[in-house]
DNA sequence: ATCATGACTGACCGATCGGCCAGTTTTCAA
DNA sequence: TTGAAAACTGGCCGATCGGTCAGTCATGAT
């Protein structure tokens, strides 16, 4: 008598995950707007018309790719508000590298969407979240150290990219350096 | 009687320069895939078909917005050859940072062609002159410094992308900080 | 004035895109 | 067992893409 409608229609979950793997992978390797949605059909095992029935839009599972570590994020952006400006700066500091690293995957995704990012406005609070992450990063009013600390994050962004062959620790290692180094928190 | 082959028709030369400006402008804002020839034609004041006329394809205009860059990378990295180690480095780091801010529109272009540079011939060049430029700026065989090279080089066209409001010098200065913080060759 | 050549264009082509819909198959509570 | 809802699909649509081609128009040497 359907008194827990809470729980997921486990077909309905196993091919919306399905579809959101494929995509993600697609994403990745040919970028989102070369990726079409009979890419991820094909790719997913089940036709466009399902992809459509599971989401409005090719954008809307986009944001479903996105949404795991946009959720990572915002989280971290909640945490770095109660600390103090050096607390801050360096939780900013290991926890983007972890989450760029772990994350890696969506910031290709995210490169190939960014000369139309500010029209999106699935990603509008990934992006707003990124800006605040910035700030904490830089750690300063200093208009010189923040621009340091967007040079950074585009550094560890780039580096990050089609980066599969290296292993998590060895990207972190690098990263750490790199972000110190410029900072001047080494 | 046509003795004189060599002097360009003005009228094809005017009309393909234009077309040119345009695509540099509408490649940089939107990017080359978003970019359609009918818009690069409206631009210019012609049809698509002019531009299909001059170019013999939307990969060959691609080329020729990027050519002045990739010529002067180019020269670059065939003055550095001949110079010892530490020489090139110095050169590397000022002369990228220059031909990064003063080229900077080529470098929004490229980033829209990432996900698949590796299958466009029209930039194999300037890809592999980049890579080149990277293990100047390097400066040493250290796979650790090699990856805070291209680390740099990362944080360096970032800052350039999407960069028209600052003035040269503002973003020369910043650039220049940036890499050598990361190069520690301050 | 003529006319061959270069510059240019409108119309069209096949392919592919995101999205839609009517209808079929599967699932599962009653 | 059954029937309604959920899950899924083939086929189609309009739009847009890069590219082709036959043909028009402008230019300039003769």
């Amino acid at each position: 008598m359907m008194h827990d409608m809470a729980v997921t229609t486990p077909a309905r979950e196993r091919t919306r995950r399905e579809i959101v793997r494929q995509a993600m992978d697609l994403f990745q390797a040919a970028g989102y707007n070369a990726t079409s949605l009979q890419d991820i059909a094909t790719a997913a095992g089940c036709s466009k018309a399902t992809v459509l029935y599971h989401f409005s839009g090719k954008p809307a599972v986009l944001a479903a790719v996105l949404e795991p570590a946009a959720a990572d994020v915002a989280a971290l952006v909640k945490a770095a508000a109660e600390l103090s400006r050096a607390d801050a700066q360096e939780l900013a500091i290991r926890s983007f590298i972890d989450l760029a690293v772990v994350h890696r995957g969506v910031v290709d995704v995210l490169q190939d969407i960014l000369p139309v990012i500010e029209q999106m406005p699935e990603v509008a609070q990934l992006v707003a979240d990124g800006m605040q992450l910035s700030d904490y990063l830089a750690g300063s009013d200093d208009p010189l150290e923040q621009d340091l600390a967007k040079f950074a994050i585009n550094g560890l962004l780039g580096e990050c990219r089609h980066a599969q062959e290296r292993t998590d620790d060895d990207l972190r290692r690098l990263c750490d350096i790199a972000l110190r180094r410029i900072l001047r928190r080494a």
